[in-house]
Order: structure tokens, then C-alpha cells, then sequence
DNA sequence: TTGTAGGCGTTATCAA
DNA sequence: TTGATAACGCCTACAA
């Protein structure tokens, strides 16, 4: 029987509404008694109730803007399931959510759906493009008290409420790293990496270079390429590589593009090269099953979309941010044997 | 703004009482009113709100007892923080949680702690022993209308309300996945068991060796042993067989013991052997640190605790198994570069 | 500066 | 078979 508002009133002989204004900081209340009726809180180990804060709060009719990146783009489908279970807590607090989905990463396209969501919501998530049009807006808006929860993508950007993404950095070092176990002394490594217009897929980069400089020095990186997540591209920039560079013996795709490269060296018949990869795609589930990639590090993509949105619900309901928030998201790992085939992240 | 009972009242011009028993099945209701009151309902598209049903809960006082095997046992700290998140939700709904720490694992008292939970619990944690005598009393227990959820063990007995632990085999399989990406063509394996006495120790071996038998029938599994989860014992049995097999040149490690074992392996000066182990103990968090291990396959303790807690909560207050269960608990894969050093895990 | 009262959605009790 | 009402804990507007 934890102790309520009416518990504390009672015991200091005075009504709900002295100790409510005290509790929340609302002034108006004499010093002797605020001194007392904190005493007794304190005594009593008072928290708030959070059912009953849910229920208060239903009244004021918040309402979350989400906008995602994730137009044609197989990945955001799980994150997507995830801001759906959050929803639902939403729907409790009577918080009306809108999803704006746009294509690719065109910052004027972006621009101007925050510009919308500016005006009619009280918090934003945000699957940033790291530009500085953008940041200038998210500063903007919260200086309007409109907060924003960036989803996914990491932003040069530090004063956001909360920033649900993987450590881009640790993710590339972690690809290095099992790379480093699986290969003998001699490596020749080739880097087929995302976009250098997206953030993460070069933090991804350096991270995986930074950790192979580090632990293993001898090795050979023999060339990177950019496969723009287009699998043509990749297929036919693969197979150049793979001809002009036959000792190539490992290769780390950073991000989209998997079915390119991955046809490229099957079509080779090139089974000892060691692909390590990320995300969790069909597509990449399809090359673990055949064994072409050998292990891909995730990055939790529905746990991303219910933690964001459970964290702005929270936030505008509580005041505060979930415990929840405070474990991340992780970087993890799987091979052939934990990877979970039905599911699709 | 989602539909609620009483807005259904209204527009069937019943009192918010008709619309209650109807959606809760507590019957005494004129047919036809009972068809017209689900037809609206469906209709509104109605789904009742949780911190309504969260604040009327209130006045049942429920309580949750929770029985775990956990003292003197490092891995349990984690598994108790994530059922103190739990505990926090538990407060708010007024239900009170008693928790239950008994040594090792001896039938009898575990079987005293279930007496004495089941005579004042309304839903049992339990961290089981896999044996007939508390499978029996688990039985009794549901039949007389207390459920069972248990957490870390597998038990052999599938009608618990929920089972919160990882799948060993594949902790196992995985495990030898692993050991399959790192090592060449010369394989020399020992297995260093916890107990024969627990079955996830059991399981995880079982995984092990039927993912080897399969997918590198080439390896030669050297030999196994128990370590009984001592550390003295591991560390004199492993030297023991280093110098009876000095081929030796990978070791899976399943449970406890492992500081034993790694001491062992590193005053032989071997380095070069791969160990791979699981959880992420502070002692197995020091030798990932010092390249002795490899890789280690965890489990999650922290959210199998929050969700084992979480799930009794939410099952005593609305009837149901929450979502976030279904994710299950999964089998990770740590190395060097992905793991999180500062929290133990 | 303080108290009162009504409402958020659900449940339970009592009266009709 | 149904309706009315109070309660759970918190918040807010208004009255004193």
C-alpha cells in the first residue's frame, strides 16, 4: 500500500490540493507547511501513481509526429512494428500519433514536414538526416518546447531529448572485431559501404578501420565502394573487384546493397571469402541460411520504434524519460544458429 | 480520442453498468441489449484503457511471490535489477512482491518456499528445479487457481503461465556455430560443463555437440567434464586434461567456473586456444577483456527479470500476457568490441 | 494561502 | 435485468 496524495493530506491535516501544489512545484503555499508536508512525503516514501497521472492527463490531448526516411525502404518495416506497440500505450493517454513517411533523404523534403509537424504536435520523432537545415530546425522547434526523439540515425546534434540509435562506431569495430576472429594471418578486405551522405554508414566505416589498424595491423584493405543501397550497383561493382582482385578473402557490407555483393561471390564461386554484414533484412536472413554471410551485426529495429515512441509518450505524460531508455540499443550479433529466420529485422 | 464504456453507454442509452457486464462476460443482461451494446463497441472500435483498469485494480492488493535459487550466485544480481523495474510498476497497481532467496538448488526447500508462497500469493515467480516434486506442487498450485511463471530454468512441464528463459540448445548450438566460424580445419574440443544436475547445463551441451555432429563431423571432441560451477575444481581438471591433451585447441566453457578454467589455460601460456563461453559475468566480462574468451553467448539476465516481473503484473491486473513477452529471451553473442564493460551483465 | 469539487475510465456495490 | 453511485490517484479550475 504505497502513499497517496490523500494519505499525505490527511496525516498533515490539510486538503489534496496544498499537497498536490507542493509536490509539483506549483507555489502559493506557505514555507512552514510545504516544510512539513515534505516531511511527511519523504517519511512515507511518496511516489506518484502513474495510472492515475495516465488517467489526469488524457484530457490534454497531446499529439507525436513521426517522420520517417523509410519510403521503399525493406528495413524501416520492423522499426515500424515497433512505433506500433508503443502506440498502443499512446492510444491509453489518449495521444493522437501521426506517421509522415517520406523517400530517400532529401533535406527540403524533410524540412518541410517538420515545418508541419512543428505546428500541430507537442513532441517529434525524427529520423534525422544529419544536416544543418535540419538541426537548425529541431533547435527551433525546441526553443517552441516542442521536443525531439531522433530515431535511427545519429545527429550532429547533442540537445535532443533523446537519441534511440546504435553506436554506429561500435557497430563497424564489432564487424572488425569477429572478422579478426575468423580470419587466419593473411586478410585482404574490401569495404562495400552504404552512402557517404549517411552518417552512420561512415561512422560504420571508421569504426571498422580504426579496429582493424588497432588489433590487426598486418592486415590489407584492399579497396571500399560505395553501393548507394542499390543492388545493381554493388552486383556490378562486386564482380569488377572480384576479378581485378582475386586474393580478396573478406569483405564487410555496411548497409543496404547485401543481394548485389552477395551475387557477385556466389556467382564467383567464391564461398571462402568472409562476408560480414548488418541489419537483419530477408535478404541478408536469406545469404546467413546459405552461409555466404557468415555473421551480421543487428541493430534491434523494433526495439527502436517502441522505445521511442514509449519514450515520448512517457515523456509528455511523466515529465520524464523511462528507465527503459537508459539500456540502448544494442549492437548484436548473429550467425546461422541465434539468428531468429521467421521474424524479420 | 478512443472509445470508452462511457461514451458506448450513451450512445446505446444503457447506464455505463449494462455496458461493463456485457464487455466483461459477468452476465445477467437482456440479449438484445448485450448484442446492440457489442455491436457499438465493435463498431467505436473499443479497447478498454489500462490505467483505468490500472487505478481500480488497486483495491484487490494482490500479491506476487518470487522464489529464486540466487544466493551466492553472481549471476542472479542482474536478473534481481531487472525484477526491482518490475517491482516499480507492481507499486503502482498496489501489488506486493515478496522475494524468496534459497542456496543452490535442494528440491526440499525449494518445495517449502512454493508452501509457503502458495498459501498467501496470487501468482508465483519461481527460478524452478526441474523435478517431479515441484513439478507436482506447480500443478497443484495452477489447479488451485494460482499461476506459476518461471524464469532463468526450463522446466519439464509445459502448462506455466510463461516460461522466461532462453531456448540452451540453441545456446549450445550457437556456442559451437561459433566455434565453427573461428577455428580452421584441426579441431580438438573440451567441454567444460556446469552440473549434469541442471538441465540448461545439459541442453546447452546436447546443442553443442549435435551443431558439431552436423555441421564439422571432421572435429574431435577431446573430452568433457563437470565443474560443478567451482572454480577450484575447473581450474584442476582443466589442467589435468591440458597436459594429458595438449592437442587441445578450443574449449566451451557452458556455465560457472569459468575464472577455474581460464586461470588454467592462461598459466599453460596458451593463448592460442579459442574459449568460448556464456552469460557475462564480471569474471567473463575480465578474460573477454584479456582475449582468453573469445566470444560468449548471454541471456539477457536483466530483462528476464523485468519481464517475468513485468508479465505477473500485467497478468493479475488485466487478464493477459503483455506483448513484449513474445520477443522472447535471446541468445547473444559478445565480443571484445560489443560488449559493455561497465555493466555487468 | 488554502480548500472544494469534478473529471479522467474502470470496477464494484447496492438499490430499483 | 438494469441504473446509480462511490471509489481508485491525480490534476485543475474556481471559490473562499
Amino acid at each position: 500500500m504505497p502513499a497517496t496524495i490523500k494519505m499525505i493530506a490527511e496525516r498533515a491535516g490539510v486538503s489534496r490540493g496544498t499537497v498536490d501544489r507542493v509536490l509539483n512545484h506549483r507555489g502559493n503555499v506557505n514555507p512552514d507547511t510545504e516544510k512539513k508536508i515534505l516531511d511527511i512525503a519523504r517519511k512515507m516514501g511518496y511516489t506518484p501513481n502513474q495510472a492515475g497521472i495516465a488517467l489526469a492527463a488524457r484530457k490534454k490531448g497531446y499529439i507525436i509526429d513521426v517522420i520517417l526516411c523509410s519510403v521503399e525502404n525493406e528495413f524501416f518495416e520492423e522499426v515500424i512494428n515497433g512505433l506500433r506497440r508503443g502506440m498502443q500505450e499512446a492510444d491509453n493517454f489518449g495521444i493522437r500519433v501521426n506517421i509522415l513517411e517520406m523517400k530517400g533523404y532529401d533535406v527540403i523534403t524533410q524540412a518541410d514536414l517538420l515545418d508541419k509537424a512543428g505546428k500541430e504536435a507537442d513532441l517529434i520523432i525524427l529520423n534525422a538526416i544529419n544536416d544543418p537545415v535540419i538541426i537548425d530546425k529541431v533547435a527551433d522547434l525546441k526553443s517552441r518546447g516542442v521536443e525531439t526523439i531522433t530515431i535511427n540515425t545519429s545527429l550532429e546534434y547533442d540537445d535532443v531529448l533523446a537519441a534511440v540509435c546504435v553506436d554506429y562506431v561500435e557497430s563497424g569495430a564489432t564487424a572488425a572485431g569477429l572478422m579478426g576472429l575468423m580470419l587466419g594471418d593473411v586478410a585482404n578486405i574490401v569495404i562495400a559501404m552504404g552512402s557517404k551522405n549517411v552518417l552512420g554508414h561512415n561512422e560504420r566505416v571508421v569504426g571498422f578501420i580504426e579496429n582493424i589498424k588497432k588489433r590487426h595491423p598486418e592486415y590489407n584493405l584492399i579497396t571500399s565502394f560505395e553501393t548507394k543501397d542499390d543492388v545493381e550497383l554493388a552486383y556490378n561493382t562486386m564482380k569488377e573487384v572480384l576479378s581485378s582482385h582475386p586474393e580478396t578473402n573478406a569483405v564487410y557490407i555496411t548497409s543496404g546493397g547485401q543481394r548485389g555483393v552477395c551475387r557477385a561471390i556466389e556467382e564467383a564461386g567464391r564461398k571462402d571469402i568472409i562476408v560480414i554484414t548488418s541489419d537483419g533484412t530477408r535478404t541478408v536472413q536469406e545469404y546467413v541460411k546459405k552461409g555466404i554471410i557468415r555473421a551480421t551485426v543487428m541493430q534491434e529495429a523494433e526495439k527502436q520504434g517502441y522505445e521511442a515512441m514509449h519514450s515520448g509518450v512517457y515523456y509528455l505524460v511523466y515529465g520524464e524519460l523511462p528507465d527503459s531508455l537508459f539500456g540502448g540499443i544494442r549492437n548484436e550479433i548473429y550467425i546461422q544458429e541465434n539468428m531468429r529466420f521467421d521474424t524479420f529485422i
